[in-house]
DNA sequence: GTCTATATCATGATAGAC
DNA sequence: GTCTATCATGATATAGAC
């Protein structure tokens, strides 16, 4: 086996800076914590990838690139399957936020750390690796956007993108959160409840998005929205007609 | 005008810091810069918080404990105006998420600066301070998850952890979304949209928490979550019998 | 209580031999 | 491509005068 060579040396610092960010944040990983941890020399990194901030963005462009591949190609084949007709809301909201779902709860050790990573590095205020995510993204995110709008026309573009954002947000936390919640509020239930079961959270988050990507928009003079105590959750969000 | 004394310099530092960690986020801002920008000495944080990690914390705990103060005034009058009924759930999501809206898209320099800051070191692997946070929170986050349980009793306690940290998570990216959300999607309209309307962005956030919040639930073998493509948005959640 | 000066340490980056 | 050795910088924390 060719344990030689370069690849091997950039694909060993990749993985292991992963990792290792994914656990302590990328700031608050050194260059000498990679290079140790992945057993290579600490001007590994510079050479490969120039700089620090080259090695970050190298390992979130990576995970990134890989993650919209695989959500375009589940829309690609919704789209082909429902010739012209628009698409289900509940499946492009599936095909966009089931695949980060399943990377962050599957059995891949490489896929769950990076998912937490990814979302805390979203809100890093250094901007320079917010904008790189932003720009892999957003080819990902213009399709989908246009997905959506086609399935719910009565929603406004603006509407939808804000939609859109507080669906990202939900996820970010629903994948973060297992523990967090049971830390912040006072957990009654003994026994272990089967959270992390794949399927459930994400049956459970798709409830939660469908019903707010199709909720009555804020302006409508509908009362409905805010009537007089209405204690049933089990609305049907179909329409009855 | 006494600008000697112990109380000025402390609450001039928790200033400054609580500024500078919203714009540079609190580890990546020094001593230093909180010193000179503060024009204080700098040994004077660790004379007056012991270390740089207690000035965090003191940070953290000044807001949190005002904001849950707030928060839980406003639950206490609706609690107190609708004697032994349950409450609507809008009251009390927009009773919990409202006070943080307001501080966010506020006037008060000091308030519109935290909002992010808090969410970001949410997500802080270090987690000291997460449960400095946490702990801060606990109280107010049982009382408004009592709450909305008697406001839906359908929705099993489980459940509605779970969706409560959703609208948190949807939350939290609304309010750090704006700028974002132009940049990550293409902006059709050259015009400004004026989300910076405080109350536009809460009913656009308040619509779409509702409708998550009282989705169907995950189980239900209700088809009408996934039926065939209903184009139609506003859908009246409340029960028209 | 406040300040000056300094101790101690860890970081990212680089020069140059091999 | 890989390694050793080193530099320059900036961090927190503290000792001790006032």
């Amino acid at each position: 086996m060719a344990l030689n060579g370069s690849t091997s040396t950039r694909e060993l610092i990749l993985d292991t800076a992963e990792r290792l960010f994914a656990q302590h944040g990328h700031d608050n990983t050194s260059m000498r914590q990679i290079t140790g941890a992945a057993g290579v020399n600490l001007s590994a990194v510079n050479y490969h990838f120039g700089s620090k901030d080259g090695l970050v963005q190298a390992v979130f462009q990576r995970r990134v690139a890989a993650l919209n591949k695989e959500r375009l190609a589940l829309l690609d084949a919704l789209e082909r399957d429902a010739d012209g007709q628009p698409l289900k809301p509940s499946q492009i909201v599936e095909a966009f936020f089931g695949p980060l779902v399943r990377h962050a709860c599957g059995t891949d050790a490489s896929h769950i750390a990076f998912v937490p990573l990814l979302e805390r590095s979203m809100s890093d205020p250094g901007g320079f690796i917010r904008a790189a995510i932003i720009d892999e993204h957003s080819e990902a995110l213009d399709r989908f956007k246009r997905a959506l709008i086609r399935a719910l026309p009565d929603v406004p573009e603006v509407e939808m993108m804000w939609r859109f954002h507080f669906m990202l947000g939900a996820t970010s936390y629903a994948l973060s959160g297992a523990e967090m919640l049971r830390m912040a509020m006072n957990w009654s239930t003994p026994e272990r409840e089967p959270a992390h079961n794949t399927q459930l959270l994400l049956d459970r988050l798709m409830s939660f998005l469908l019903g707010g990507l199709r909720a009555p928009l804020p302006g409508a003079t509908c009362g409905a929205l805010h009537a007089s105590g209405d204690a049933q959750a089990q609305v049907a969000p179909g329409s009855p007609s």
